[in-house]
DNA sequence: GTAGCTGCAAACTCTTTGCAACTCT
DNA sequence: AGAGTTGCAAAGAGTTTGCAGCTAC
């Protein structure tokens, strides 16, 4: 998703576009991993130093509510956050606390499966693998 | 996983088999569901009330670290616990918070094929599933 | 003009930890 | 005896929130 369309939402949905809401988008949409609330922060303040840290918690959760960023909370006691694209999961190295990202075709024919078999509407799921790289 | 059994892993391990450590196992081991901190204290309580939050913590950690116990982290905030029983996955009902149990051969062998794609040893995976029950 | 947004600081929740006393083995 | 364990209270991390002032629309 490009800033451009990302604002675009935001406006629909009702949101101001301010000054430090702008700064927000920017980074999310410029951030190639799955930054942290605290590195959101840095590199918003690099750009703006006025924003205040309060603000980046309640403009990820409000985008996030909007399923305009997805929400992760990986086991580290701190979430991550990125911009939606299409779907798909990850791989956590448990060494250096890379994160890959991936999609499978037959897991997701496979999980709406189960959904049905347990009796349930999927609304939202999650597959995280933790591993340690093969040497080669 | 039996009361016993877990006893005497614990001691194999090093751990001395105190008073509140036997009441948080004999908690964990009869628990049906997958309570958090603050529930297996207020049942630890219920049986020794001079029990400390502070050791059932301690306690989990220490399980967990030994793969006695498997600790949970859906979004909510907080963990969840259980004994260690056959490796399975979690379907969470938005709606009313029950935990759902579910295993599934496909998906475990997938799993496996995908870390293997990305050149990874895998260490821990989950797969949990946020659905909302389909009425009939 | 006004509803919504912001910065600040305080508060909150969950969890961890330092320490002196205590307890299994 | 001695290492491990405990309760207590304080501290820690991450996150949320009340409020008065500010800003986009």
């Amino acid at each position: 998703m490009k800033l451009q369309e990302l604002e675009t939402a935001c406006s629909k949905s009702g949101l101001k576009m301010t000054g430090p809401r702008k700064t927000i988008l920017k980074v999310l949409v410029e951030a190639e991993d799955h930054p942290s609330v605290d590195e959101i922060y840095a590199r918003v303040k690099a750009v703006d130093p006025s924003v205040s840290m309060a603000t980046v918690y309640r403009t990820v959760n409000t985008l996030d509510e909007l399923n305009l960023v997805t929400k992760h909370e990986f086991k580290e006691g701190f979430a991550r956050f990125e911009t939606n694209t299409d779907h798909h999961h990850h791989m956590i190295d448990v060494d250096s606390g890379d994160v890959i990202e991936f999609t499978n075709v037959e897991l997701e024919a496979l999980k709406e499966k189960i959904a049905e078999e347990l009796g349930y509407e999927l609304i939202d799921h999650n597959l995280e693998l933790y591993g340690r790289k093969i040497k080669d």
